[in-house]
DNA sequence: ATTTAATATCGCAAATATACGATAATTAAT
DNA sequence: ATTAATTATCGTATATTTGCGATATTAAAT
């Protein structure tokens, strides 16, 4: 991008946008769901049901990680991981609060559009 | 990346990765925001609300029409720009579905987690 | 008829993201 | 003590995204 103009925008802007961003890629989706299905798991239960090498799939973590939206702790060889709700539910508030009000102030006007 | 292997996970997984991707950068949320609260814009009034140059703003429109969040008419010289309520809620929905589905389950167990 | 205004698109450069194989590190199993 | 299993990280290749200036197009204003 030449330049980052990522730190322009204002915070809430940029902080929805990150929310965004660590979940739009269909693996990270697809981790997610599959984690919380089953409480918990550890990394090669996840390898197995994406088509995704084992070296990607566990950049996809980290990445859910760095996000917040994943925990991990290791486990002799394994690597366990599980949902972080408390930052889920940040997650889950964030959209919601940005699809709300922008409904709701659609709203007052609803006639006079262009398209 | 080498390979892109997106069409390979499930299509309801893909398919909540592309809404998120399109908001998924802070030009792209102001940019709703901005329109959401006049009802309409022309290009010019987003433009001048945003750090950015006239052409990359542009195509950020771009991609918001691409994956249906917005609508657009020319008008003259100008073009103007509305959100696509019925797209949206679509939107809204899809978050809200895994969102709420993946907490529900996580009510079920709850206790017992490595992390 | 010219000039001005508004915007989309093209071409390019730089930054990020995606994907994988190879490898290192650590623990478990033999 | 070796070997096998598990996973994170490194290096690398490629694809995509982001950003901008320049330009083309079209309509409006002069």
């Amino acid at each position: 991008m030449a330049q980052n103009k990522k730190e322009e925008f204002k915070k809430s802007d940029l902080e929805l946008a990150d929310f965004a961003k660590a979940i739009s890629h269909p693996a990270r989706v697809a981790i997610l769901k599959t984690i919380s299905k089953k409480n918990m798991c550890i990394c090669g239960e996840i390898v197995d049901v994406l088509p995704l090498s084992q070296s990607t799939v566990s950049q996809h973590l980290r990445e859910l990680l760095k996000a917040g939206l994943l925990e991990g702790t290791v486990d002799g060889t394994k690597s366990c991981y599980c949902i972080n709700w408390k930052a889920f539910a940040r997650f889950s508030k964030g959209f919601n609060e940005f699809f709300n009000s922008a409904k709701s102030r659609a709203e007052s006007f609803e006639k006079k559009k262009c398209c």
